[in-house]
This record gives C-alpha cells, structure tokens and sequence, in this order.
DNA sequence: TAAATAAATGCAATCGTTTGCGTGATTCGA
DNA sequence: TCGAATCACGCAAACGATTGCATTTATTTA
C-alpha cells in the first residue's frame, strides 16, 4: 500500500499563502465552547438558574414548565446550538427504546446486484429517521460471525442480511434473534430458519422469459443453470420447465447445462451450437453469463436475434454495453433492498409480530433489447 | 411499492409442520434472562456477592483484584454470555474517547467506482475495529447538510465525503471539523476547504494512457473530455496535453471535445470520423462514452486496434464486456477507499496532526486490452 | 505486640439524559 | 381567611459502565 501512493503534505507556503475558507455568521455560532466539548443541559441549566429536569421538560415542551421559561430555554439552546446526546439519550432508554440503526451485511460491494439492494435499504432506511451499519462478509462464514458480534455489541435495532456463501451453521443468528434484535433476509436466504425474507420471483421471472422466447418463434431454448443446491437456480428452472410445459413441448435434456459464468459459457455454448437440433434462444442465469454466449454467438457467425435469441438474468451494467444490447430480467434490487428496510422497521417498530415470518416477493420485469425477437 | 410485491405468509400449517431450528447446546445459553435484556455488570455482581467496581475490575484484567476472583468473575461472564455495553461505555468515555464509527457519505451507491470505494473503505476501517455508517446524498446539498447533522448526532468519530455535485457552500463541513469531527474528502475534493483528501492521479494516468497510444503508432489521438469546472476534468486534459507535447507534437483543438456520456460520443463521433485528418486514437474521460465511440466506430466499419484505438478511463464492469475489451485506466478505487479511510483513523487516533491537511495521490493503473495495440 | 505496609475490595461520583415524586408557591372557591 | 386544587419547578434515581479514593483485611516489619 505504502509505494503505491504519492503522499504530498503541501508544507507551509503554499497552504498559508492561499485563502484560508473564512466563518460565515451562521456557523461563527458554533465555536462556542472550548473547541472541542458540546453543549449539555447541564450547561443551559447553569447559565439559566434552572435545574436540569426544568431543561429537559422545557426541551421536550412538556406543559409543566411555564410558557416563558419554556421559550427563554428553548431559545438559549438554539441560539447555543445546543443539541442532545444520542449516546446517554440512548442509553437511558435502552430498556424500551431501541436504537435507530439497522446492520446491513452484505458478501460483497462491488457488485450490481448487492449495490441496488443497498440502494433500496439506504433509501427506506433514511426516508424513515434510521441509518445503516454496512458490513461484508467477502463470502466468509467466520466474518460474518464477527459482524454479527460487532453488531450486537454495538446495539443495531436489527439486521438485514443475505448469508455467506459458505454459511452452514445458524447459531449466530439463533443469538441475535435470542438478543432480541430481529433478522431479515434477502436473496441468500437461511433455509434452515423461518424467518422474514424478501427474494426475487425467480420462478415467474424465468417463467415469463421463456415464455416470451416461445413466443416470438424460438422453437428450441437452451437452459444455462447454477447447480442446483441453491434455492435460485432451483427456481429458475422450474420456470424453464413450466414454460416449456405450458407451450406443449417436452424438456429436451441436452438442452440443459450446468453453466453460470462467461468462461464456461464460452466453452460449452460451441459444442450446444454444433448440436444435431441447435438452439434457436439461450436463456441464462446471469446476464454475465449471456454475454459470454453472446460472443460465441457472434464469433460463429449467428445473426441476432434472427437467428438465435438470447436472454439474460440481472439487467446490470452489462446488459447495456454489448451488442445488441441484452435483454434481461430486472431483479428490481432497489425494491428488494426497501421492502427488506420496510419488514424490519415494521419488526423493530412492533407493527409486524415477530413471532411471525413476513415473506415477500419481489416481481421481476422482463426488459427487452436487441438480443431477442419482439412479438 | 405495495402492487409490485407478493405477500405470503405461510401461516400455521406448513409453520408447525416444518422442523423448526433447535437449538445447539452453544447457543442455548444465550437465553439465560427474561428473553431480551443483556446481562450487565451489575447482575454479575449480584450473583457473585460482589460491588460492579470489583466485576469492572476483573473483566478488564485489573490486577488490584485477587487472582481467584479474578477468574470465578471471568468465568460466569464468560459463560453467562455477558458482554459490555458500548453505549453505556461510549458515555462514560465520552470526553476522551471518540467513538468507533466512521461516517461515509457517497453520492450514489449503484455505481462502480463508488462502490470500489466504499468496499475499500470498509476493508480499512473493519480491519482497524471500526465500522461505517453508509448514506446516500444523491447529489443533493440539502440531502448532504442532513446526512452531516446527522452523523453529529449519531457521534461517529469522523467522515469520510465526496461531495455532491451541486454542494457550494461548505458551513456544514466547518460546522463539523468545529465540533471536532475529522473529514477526509475523495474523488470530488471541496476545492475551498484545505482538507484531507485523496484522489486518483488523473494527470499521470491520463498522461500515461495517451502516451502509450502515441508510442504504439497513433498519430492523431481525439480527447473527449469532460466540462472544464470539474478539477478531474482539468487534470486529465492537462495530462493529455502534456502527453502530445512529450512525443513532439502539436495540440490540435479539432480533436478536442467536450463529451463524457455515451448518447454524446454516439452523436459526434460520426462527424470527427469524416474530419479530414481523422482521428486514429480517441481517449474517453470515462469507460461509458468510450463504449459509446466503440459502438460508432465498429458501425463505421474501421478495425479496431488496427486502424482506431481507443482508451477509456475508469476500468468497470462496462471494460470487459464490450467486444474487444476495452483498454482503459484502472481507478484502484478500493485503494483510494483504503487510504482515505487510514488518513481518517490517523486523524482520530492522533498519529496524523488535525491541523495539517493529508492529501494523497493514488497511482493509476493502465489496463491494456483488445481496443489499443500493443507494443 | 504494635505499627507500618501491602493487597483486595467497596463507595460514590461521573458521563448526559429522562422521569416519578415531592414540595413550595400561587390561585381558587366557599 | 382557610383548605384544597393547581402550577411550576427541583430532587434524586435511574440507564451501564469506569475510576479516584477510602476502607477493610491480611501480611510484614521493628
């Protein structure tokens, strides 16, 4: 880390020469105290005669203080700047209140999908007076127990989050959920408990896509999968599979891979097209995925969508920048990442019992481009 | 948002039927209290006949404490699952002490150089016993006005901030280094505040890109740059410029353009293709708008590197997609993220000097791939 | 054996708020 | 003019931890 960066501490000339950014009026008032210490109530109650309780109530317009020592103190403590601490308010209520900030553990960052997911927790989060803690768990069971820890120890109102990869052992979320602070989960969920989640429609989402293949003449639509112990890729091929039904065809095994990466699409898809009986449509379980057929598709001299159709699952970045351009299945992340925010408000708030799993699915929204036929 | 979603909530049956999680024996004993308080420093003491002082004592190791109650104090904690409570900690330590949470305010979360930010800082911050607080200004002053009050409140020891875009006056920022609250800045840097900051080094990148197309046989390189307010914007012309010179060749403003999104360079690209004296190199102020050339200049039927290179900035998602790969300038923004988030812990802890600003140049990186030649 | 020293523990104040209860002052009705 | 009701406020105890100082007890020293 270290040699890779140019440190440049401007010294003295440069920085003393220049202007220094100069007080306004209104933020003069802030350099009250000794520079570093805040107002406290005791502070007013000094400089007022009063008793701190008189302060408090006054603050909180309770009517028990009198209309001119209520505005005098309120007064005092605008014109002070004067503002509560959080850390002792919290504490003193931390028998009944809860804190208002809710933890967010997500595997990882930079990733579409997870971005728009925080996006829509950010959102609802702040639209209603809380903030988040945000952690990853970089796919690691161990970290995430950490983070949970963390998390407790710093007395999050609750957690949203979609598991590990890795994660087979619960206890961790037994003992959050012991200490009171209610889970939520999203896309990974934890199959072992029933607790509120919020997923994707995969099944409708897959289902509808196909469908729309089917229905713009493709006769033959290959499956790209995830292996099958995940609860999406379960889904999304049941949504191949009802589709193919409902069009009065059978499901041609040969059709069916195992393939949710651009290397082992570019591998596998050769051989598919050389294939007694081709495909005409390639469905993919990621639009990464369907980039990587794409650009077989394209190497081996295929028109698209004339020729053979393709579609993707995500709708992120990607799906905007090939060409043609990819359509996809919306995953709608920033919905998931709200209606997560919205459960665990609600649990936190007391208006969803938390004795009771609140499980929510997001409709997917099928987006069409240039890879696919349209009716 | 209530239409779009599907509620289901599996009610008793499927509920009562399905295994619920058991309990190991290592979790079991976190359910030691009435369900939802935390065991306390108090509670031990009563059960041990001892004073809190003494239980504080033990648990921190005190030597003033005999070494058999050291222990027996050390074990029930440790097995009734007691563990402190920061808030009640971060009170009492208030005046010294500043809390563990870090402040990050990011203009938009669904988006990649962001988000290799924020992952870095996460990385820096967790490893160091920290954790982030996330909000989204939205390229909003208001909204970043709010967040910064916010953040007072919610005492995090300090922030880290890239401005929105739209921010001009900086009184929530003095307002916050008043309080005593540290603030490193990245990517868009407060221009008027001589603050901490760490930013990519966008004159040597640019200059380094832009060489590299000249000395593998480019003649005429275009620049498509961003608005001139922008201080990344003047950088990267600047190093652009700067290149031309170094190779002994004469700034033509022809191919010069103002242009930084995708709609743009699909609009004007067209036109410098029939310029006489063509371009044969573009350099794109970011990985977008040099797709948005690709796209032309594939659609205008020149080979690509062979006849035109081109070079974006940023190294996304969007880089590797595109067909061939574009050569761009890789941001390092998870090492930007680490370093401002080491500036910020410095500031706290006391190891870097509050009234001497840090100011940081992350190297940029070349990433060559199938869009330039190579040498 | 008494006094000095050392070791182990408790008391109580503190951090900044909130809040139940008590109390002195004012007002009201009779 | 007196008792009751009302008002406006203060006292003090929480919340859960830390810590200087006092206190108790055990041990050593003269």
């Amino acid at each position: 880390m270290r040699d890779s960066i140019i440190r440049c501490n401007f010294a003295s000339k440069e920085d003393c020469l220049s202007p220094k950014p100069t007080l306004t009026n209104s933020s003069r008032q802030y350099l009250y105290m000794d520079d570093r210490r805040q107002m406290t109530m005791k502070d007013i109650a000094r400089e007022l005669g009063v008793s701190v309780a008189t302060v408090s109530r006054a603050l909180s317009d309770s009517p028990s203080i009198s209309r001119e020592r209520r505005q005098a103190i309120q007064q005092f403590a605008r014109e002070h700047n004067y503002f509560p601490n959080v850390i002792a308010e919290q504490l003193r209520h931390s028998r009944r209140n809860p804190s208002r900030a809710i933890g967010v553990i997500v595997p990882e960052l930079v990733h579409y999908y997870f971005s728009t997911i925080l996006d829509g927790i950010e959102s609802e989060a702040s639209a209603r007076g809380y903030h988040i803690i945000v952690a990853k768990s970089n796919e690691s069971y161990d970290r995430e127990v950490q983070i949970c820890e963390a998390m407790l120890k710093n007395k999050v109102c609750g957690i949203i989050v979609s598991q590990a990869k890795n994660t087979e052992r619960y206890d961790h979320f037994l003992h959050l959920e012991a200490a009171g602070v209610p889970l939520v989960f999203y896309d990974r969920i934890c199959p072992a408990l029933n607790a509120s989640r919020v997923v994707v429609d995969d099944y409708m989402g897959t289902m509808n896509a196909v469908s729309h293949l089917l229905e713009t003449g493709c006769k033959r639509v290959a499956f790209y999968g995830a292996p099958m112990n995940m609860e999406i890729a379960k889904n999304r091929f049941n949504g191949y599979r009802d589709a193919i039904y409902k069009h009065g065809l059978e499901l041609d095994e040969s059709l069916v891979r195992i393939c949710d990466n651009r290397a082992d699409a570019e591998r596998i898809t050769p051989a598919m097209m050389r294939m007694e009986g081709r495909p005409d449509a390639f469905f993919a379980v990621n639009d990464e995925t369907a980039i990587g057929i794409l650009s077989v598709i394209k190497r081996l001299g295929y028109s698209i969508p004339e020729e053979v159709s393709i579609c993707g699952f995500t709708n992120g970045y990607r799906a905007t920048v090939c060409e043609p351009m990819l359509t996809s299945v919306e995953q709608r992340g920033s919905q998931v990442g709200k209606e997560a925010a919205d459960i665990l408000i609600g649990l936190v708030e007391g208006t969803l019992a938390r004795d009771r799993a609140e499980k929510r699915i997001v409709k997917t929204r099928l987006v069409l481009r240039g890879t696919t036929r349209h009716p």
